[in-house]
DNA sequence: CGGGAAAGTTGGATATAATCAACACAAGCG
DNA sequence: CGCTTGTGTTGATTATATCCAACTTTCCCG
């Protein structure tokens, strides 16, 4: 990606899991429909490599390949529902009354969270 | 991503359409959340510019960084049912007794799809 | 079984993702 | 109102994601 970025180089193990997961659902699906990484690489431009490297949950791969496989799949669906504002039940709660544009202003140092 | 690959450059409309969509819902769950582009990217071992530039949607950000950025917000449990193979209908239809390890090999030039 | 296709692996080239700095603007709060 | 803070933008820098080639291994299928 550029530079270093703890994100890509050792993500939090959840995000590490949940990569993984996705990778390994991508490539069940890809044989259910006897696809070859090929046929899955054509489809969404790009190469085997790198939906291999997708389904094997690599952290680095871009966000558009996982999405295109998803496509290619039928599958890019599901991910409307992504943190749809509609189910997030937290965050309503946590939202009060308004609903700022901005995050509001910390007073010095304030670490919350 | 490196090189030119026609997934980041230029993606489906679909996809883009998809990583707008999901773009937008993680500002509107960081802001009910009262949170700094700042604060999330600190959590998620990135810069703000980059949380900034995946609420936006931007296709060539890592697929880490968007997950990581669920993440931070409490909201990467939803992420585990993309493409959960359970709740595959197509795929279990389409998938024949067996399940291959390897995509069925094909004859000569063979273009379905 | 054995031929052949799919997938894994490694190494290397190169475009680019992630970063940072600095500024302008917008928006919250006193 | 003004002060302060959050955000957006632009440009430059640098590590790296993507791609390819060639080889090996796996395993499908006749």
């Amino acid at each position: 990606m550029g530079k270093r970025s703890r994100i890509t180089e050792s993500p939090p193990a959840a995000v590490e899991d949940a990569l993984g997961r996705l990778g390994r659902n991508l490539r069940t699906a890809r044989l259910r429909r006897r696809l070859r990484l090929q046929d899955v690489a054509d489809r969404l431009g790009a190469s085997r490599f790198t939906v291999a490297d997708l389904e094997n949950g690599k952290p680095g791969v871009s966000a558009a390949a996982y999405f295109g496989a998803l496509w290619a799949l039928g599958l890019l669906n599901q991910a409307d529902e992504l943190a749809d504002p509609d189910r997030d039940e937290e965050g309503k709660i946590l939202e009060s009354a308004r609903s700022p544009r901005q995050a509001p202003r910390r007073r010095r140092l304030d670490n919350d969270f």
